[in-house]
RNA sequence: GCGGGAAUGGCGGAAUGGUAGACGCGCUGGUCUCAAACACCAGUAACUUCACGGUUGUGCGGGUUCGAGUCCCGCUUCCCGCACCA
């Protein structure tokens, strides 16, 4: 029987499905294994080569640990809401489920035939209503809690109301706007309801606020910091401005300490630990006020980090956009200020990123007070001080900053030196902290440890500052101005949000005749009906009523007169399951809405959630995807725990794996879920790039003027018809003539093509423009069907633009076609494509056959010198957008999953990005049929036998399992793959063909490659699954051998080897290493001062 | 500028401080074949030698060690992330 990827694959593939091999149950005496992939964006263009790197890593671990006696789970889902199937919706007028759903078939297809061991009955979509039923669920638990510094964790809001009511808020240490105004018990009793509610939106984690946000105009929406790369939108590259808007905020800094410390207990990879620190931006120092000159009670609050330099500040400065500006500025100055920040507000975020050295200013006329000195010190504003960091002004220091340093020497401000170590101020500011400190006051003689802790220490006890952490995290916006998103499960009252009744969860999308934001702005959730809510009870008996006008009564006096309440009531508690031991209470929540009518309902929300909410918690849905009581049932958290292994790009290292951590922190401490965090162990595989192929276009002048009048017109004359190939080179340029006078082909190669080509990308743009592009696989069909291509060709070339490189795309690159040809086309004589010139035999010419029977002659190609195409290709990120996608279908088609699923191991270690290159998937090929050829003869006749192995045999099994089973551990999967290359080359020599050592090899090679595994398996006569067979165990007595081949170095040389028996005593191996003839010859009877024997390892001979 | 990571044949990449280059691709030679392809066998770091062998060699310069690709110190280059964060 001849190994046949295409017969066996898909008979197991449909055997699985049918025995539901895959399905996990939650109820299992086995201990658990939680392996996650990232689930996918489900876009139009399907799924690349890149996509399935990580899937097949994890479905290897997830396949070896089942067979290691795991319960595992392996998960697959799809994040559904998102920006393209919007546009798409927007650009076709149908519903974005429409393309979400298509493209998740596709993707579901592609992922199907790799043959990995998802149980899809867990499948999870975060558009699905059943979902974010849930994602809104958890946004309401956010919404009615605040973070408590004391406890340090979330408690409900409602506690915090009633310590107000009992001590106001200047003892509560919660964390809130740092506008809160100070209140006490009696103040806090007498406002009323609005005035209340206004207060605790200040505090909740979920709340709606003005700030200054990303707002992208071309997408109508805004977007988070970590959505914005280098001021463009990440999603489409358009321009980011920032405006100051009303939006839904996420109070993700209340964690910022969490977030940080919950690093060190997680193992994962070291960059993204780093980013995600920086990205949180701790750092610690001290804010103080400046009073100012001639504006009594003004202050300016200030943080710097370096308080120790204090004494050397000559002047603040405030943002353009600071508050205080206005009234700081004098009459005198007004003109010059204005201007000032009316031009630093025009300016974009890439403007500002693209000149940071270009120091600019002005000066508001007003004088500050030292705090220290009580001298005064100008105030001056500059878009170098960011108002959206700390308090929005600096004491700037030019001796020790050099931001202070460049904008004193610009507008002549002086500079103070503060150090005694040597310090030349001339040049650039001195930022160390060396020496002790000069022109001090207080601190003067001190270094700065000692300086430090008695500046803050003054500040505090003079009631000028206090020491202070500052971070660089920002809360994060959470409304999208889109349709296809989570409703926000919120409706508006008297300028107030109120969270709709638990009961009538899911808020479901409503429909929309459009998906455009309306005429006046608003998002497209205002084109939708009804938008509005009504309690659900009162919905039934307002319909009622209003359907029967006769009945004159209003709701409230139905209510009153039946006794019967069909409000909902105003605060809902939270039953919770506590994993943390302690049972969080909501028994004081009647310390707000006291006496208050709830509002009736009102209008929904208009804006969605951001993409990342539906992801931040959706690795719990798949412990227990059809609940509808809970987002997932405790018995489901307490047993599959957390993530034991997450595995993805490091591309969310800020966004998704932040945010997750946070609602995990958030959920933890409602005692909703078990860990603290969800993801024990992260593993980002590098990203497979794409080969991007380019097409080169003579410039027409270039042609007419050059190519056609100097070259090919005087060599036509003088040739007449061209019968055979011919070269001819000129200035640099070699043109190879293939064809006929009048259709033609020439090769044309330089290495100094660009002044008078032009390289253009293989786009759609590039096809529309009708720039003949033609691929090797083109060229191909080109002789197949040359009636359809010379249709092609000539509707290319009767325009001007009429004379083309043709460039080969790496999915050929089998075929040895040359890098690029210039056709030429008479329209009259243009009726084939000779392109059979260059090939030995046309019939072999169809991709299926070319790939197994490469029938080609070689020396007939023109091939470049090192056997490499010279240009025009560029590595870049794989996508649909830049031409370069290589599709896994086509792999599985040609090769097996099996197959590529191996190569795609053996490409390197899983955490390299690395270009996509089919070379070498030959030898992975070659290794899957040589392994099949140990179960089968010559003849194809099954060959294993059950004769008892032989000592080398067992040594390469057990040196294979030993090796194969460390390096899964590692997550080393290319070197699996070579330790499966080298046994099989062993037992090849060797001959071998015995059960007893076939059988173990085919469970260990089940992870990797589960449908060949399956099938020998299968004739191996086994009736039950190899994914349910057990791991082999290595067994050190086979690894032992009878001698020990020592490498012999002398003075740490290698000089030869030696063989010697395993129990040698040392005495004697050095007696026989030095009777050996290389030690003797080498050592010219230097002295051994030393004899050094490594046991099992290494001798060497110190001379 | 700050932070993280990397640098090994023609290429992808292997090497708990112990024979550098496993495994694969590519290339060269051979067997088979009319010839090719497939397959199989052998070779393949560089320099040197008829050969045995010798010398050099893991980005550069030092160091620790019997022994360094691996550890330490100082650089260079590249990739990734952040970037006027006071």
């Amino acid at each position: 029987m001849e190994y046949n990827p295409q017969d066996i694959e898909p008979k197991w593939r449909q055997w699985w499905q049918t025995q539901q091999t895959y399905k996990v149950s939650n109820h299992s005496t086995k201990p658990k294994y939680y392996i996650l992939d990232m689930f996918p964006y489900p876009s139009g263009a399907g799924l690349h080569v890149g996509h399935p790197l990580g899937y097949i890593v994890s479905d290897i671990l997830a396949r070896y640990k089942r067979l290691r006696g795991f319960n595992v789970l392996h998960p697959m889902g799809y994040d559904s809401f998102g920006l393209p199937a919007e546009q798409y919706a927007i650009q076709t007028g149908n519903h974005p489920q429409v393309a979400t759903d298509r493209n998740i078939a596709r993707y579901r297809e592609q992922l199907d035939e790799i043959g990995l061991s998802f149980d899809w009955s867990r499948e999870v979509r975060t558009s699905d209503s059943a979902y974010y039923k849930w994602t809104q669920w958890i946004f309401m638990r956010l919404y009615e809690h605040y973070y408590d510094r004391d406890a340090n964790k979330a408690l409900p809001i409602a506690q915090l109301a009633a310590r107000f009511a009992q001590v106001g808020n200047a003892e509560v240490h919660a964390v809130c706007e740092d506008s809160t105004p100070v209140f006490s018990a009696a103040e806090w009793l007498a406002m009323d309801h609005l005035a209340q509610q206004t207060i605790l939106l200040k505090y909740r984690f979920t709340y709606p606020g003005e700030a200054y946000v990303n707002w992208c105009p071309a997408l109508g929406s805004v977007l988070s910091n970590d959505e914005v790369k280098d001021g463009v939108s990440e999603r489409g590259g358009h321009p980011v401005e920032r405006k100051m808007m009303n939006q839904w905020n996420m109070r993700i800094t209340a964690y910022a300490d969490r977030l940080l410390e919950g690093l060190n207990e997680i193992d994962w990879p070291d960059s993204i630990k780093e980013q995600q620190r920086n990205w949180i931006g701790r750092s610690v120092g001290a804010s103080l006020r400046f009073d100012v000159a001639a504006h009594p009670g003004t202050q300016i609050e200030v943080f710097t980090t370096r308080i120790d330099t204090i004494y050397g500040v000559t002047f603040v400065v405030l943002a353009p956009e600071h508050e205080l500006v206005a009234q700081l500025t004098t009459e005198a100055q007004r003109t010059e200020i204005e201007a000032y920040v009316q031009w630093a507000g025009a300016r974009s975020d890439v403007e500002r990123m693209a000149d940071t050295k270009k120091v600019t200013g002005a000066f508001t006329g007003s004088y500050a007070l030292h705090p220290f000195t009580g001298e005064q010190v100008p105030i001056h504003i500059a878009d170098y001080v960011l108002a959206g960091y700390g308090t929005g002004a600096v004491m700037a220091v030019p001796s020790g900053d050099q931001r202070d340093w460049d904008f004193a020497k610009r507008f002549n401000l002086p500079i103070v030196p503060i150090l005694d170590a040597q310090q030349n101020l001339d040049e650039a500011a001195d930022p160390t902290k060396e020496g002790r400190y000069i022109n001090s006051g207080m601190i003067n003689g001190l270094p700065y440890a000692e300086a430090t802790p008695l500046l803050i220490k003054h500040l505090e006890e003079n009631g000028l500052g206090k020491g202070k952490t500052q971070y660089k995290l920002r809360d994060a916006v959470f409304s999208r101005q889109r349709y296809w998103g989570e409703p926000v499960p919120a409706y508006w009252h008297d300028g107030l949000p109120y969270l709709i009744d638990e009961q009538d969860l899911p808020l479901v999308l409503p429909a929309v005749d459009k998906y455009l934001p309306t005429e006046t702005g608003e998002p497209p959730l205002a084109r939708a009906k009804d938008w509005t809510y009504l309690p659900p009870a009162r919905t039934i008996v307002k319909s009622m009523l209003d359907h029967f006008p006769d009945v004159n009564v209003s709701l409230q006096e139905l209510e009153e007169n039946t006794g019967i309440s069909i409000s909902p009531p105003p605060f809902k508690s939270v039953q919770i399951e506590s994993f943390a031991g302690e049972e969080n209470t909501n028994e004081e929540a009647s310390a707000i809405g006291q006496g208050y009518e709830p509002p009736l309902g009102g209008p929904l929300e208009l804006s969605t959630m951001p993409g990342w909410a539906g992801s931040s918690w959706y690795f719990y849905r798949y412990m227990d995807p059809e609940n509808d009581d809970a987002f997932c049932s405790p018995e489901a958290l307490r047993y599959w725990q957390a993530v034991d292994v997450y595995l993805g790009g490091a591309e969310h290292a800020v966004g998704h794996l932040l945010y997750s951590r946070f609602w995990n922190h958030f959920l933890y401490d409602l005692g909703l879920v078990p860990e603290r965090e969800f993801a024990k162990k992260l593993i980002n595989q590098g990203m497979i790039q794409g080969r991007s192929s380019f097409v080169f276009r003579a410039k027409e002048q270039f042609f007419e003027q050059y190519l056609w009048q100097r070259v090919l017109q005087p060599f036509f004359e003088a040739e007449g018809p061209i019968a055979q190939a011919q070269s001819r080179s000129e200035e640099g340029y070699n043109y190879d003539f293939a064809f006929g006078a009048n259709d033609l082909v020439i090769e044309v190669t330089s290495y100094k093509l660009p002044e008078k080509i032009e390289r253009i990308r293989r786009t759609a743009e590039a096809d529309r423009k009708r720039l003949l592009v033609l691929t090797t696989e083109e060229i191909i069909d080109a002789i197949n069907e040359p009636e359809k291509t010379a249709a092609k060709i000539r509707a290319a070339l009767d325009s001007r633009e009429s004379f083309y490189f043709i460039r080969d795309t790496p999915r050929c690159e089998q075929l040895y076609v040359s890098q690029s040809l210039l056709y030429k086309y008479e329209p009259d004589a243009f009726t084939k494509l000779h392109v059979d010139v260059n090939l030995v035999d046309n019939d072999l010419l169809n991709v299926e056959q070319a790939r197994t029977k490469p029938q080609f002659d070689k020396s007939n190609f023109k091939i470049d010198p090192q056997g490499q195409f010279t240009t025009s290709f560029e590595v870049e990120k794989m996508s649909k957008s830049k031409y370069n996608v290589v599709n896994p279908d086509d792999m599985v088609r040609m090769y097996g999953a099996d197959c590529f699923r191996m190569y795609e191991m053996f490409l390197g270690p899983v955490e390299n990005s690395k270009p996509w290159s089919t070379s070498g998937i030959t030898g992975v090929a070659g290794f899957l049929r040589k392994f099949w050829g140990l179960f089968f003869d010559k003849n194809g006749q099954w060959a294993v036998s059950s004769t008892a192995p032989t000592g080398d045999e067992l040594r390469a099994l057990h040196t294979c399992i030993k090796r194969v089973t460390e390096d899964i551990e590692r997550f080393s999967m290319n070197t699996c793959v070579s330790n499966f290359m080298t046994c099989t080359n062993e037992l090849r020599s060797l001959n071998c063909s015995k059960r007893a050592v076939l059988e173990p090899l085919v469970v260990l090679l089940a992870p990797f490659a589960p449908h060949i595994a399956e099938e020998l398996w299968d004739q191996l006569g086994k009736t039950s699954t190899v994914c349910d067979a057990e791991w082999p165990v290595y067994d050190e007595a086979h690894l032992q051998l009878s001698t020990i081949n020592y490498p012999v170095q002398i003075n740490g040389k290698m000089r030869g080897n030696i063989e010697v028996p395993v129990d040698m005593p040392a005495g004697d191996i050095q007696e026989k290493v030095m009777a050996q003839e290389f030690v003797t010859r080498t050592l010219q009877g230097a002295e051994v001062k030393k004899f050094i024997v490594v046991p099992g390892r290494i001798i060497n001979i110190v001379a």
